[in-house]
DNA sequence: TCAGTGACTGACC
DNA sequence: GGGTCAGCCACTG
């Protein structure tokens, strides 16, 4: 697969994330079949800037922690984001996470 | 070409 | 239960 195919597939998820749910880096790796390289996801986020069509705010590591809030332009601006949708934020980490985890490998088609 | 870096994760101690 | 370490892959200088 070429990474333009990878990047774009990983757009293609996070842009699916419903509203009110979030996705961790190694959720959508592994469902994009590289669950080895979730570090990649988080350089398809980094890359992903400029695009506001990708809530890439719903995107958090695997224990809820907002360890991306530094790129979105301010350190309050995706906590601010998530809250806007009914998601509880302490600390930069995320509350009742599995309340709201969202597994693209459970809600979307096998590629 | 090589080495360093990163919005990560799982395994070990 | 928290701290460390080693894989992971693309990008940059």
């Amino acid at each position: 697969m070429n990474k333009n195919d990878f990047f774009d597939k990983v757009y293609d998820v996070v842009r699916q994330i419903p509203e009110g749910k979030v996705t961790s880096y190694g959720a959508i790796a592994n469902y994009l079949g590289v669950k080895k390289s979730a570090r990649l996801v988080g350089w398809a986020m980094n890359a992903s800037h400029g695009d506001n069509s990708i809530p890439a705010h719903r995107v958090v590591n695997r224990v809820g922690l907002l360890t991306g809030k530094h790129h979105f332009g301010g350190t309050k601006i995706m906590q601010q984001l998530l809250e806007n949708e009914g998601i509880l934020i302490k600390e930069n980490k995320i509350l009742n996470l599995e309340l709201y985890f969202w597994d693209p490998q459970n809600e979307l088609p096998v590629l």
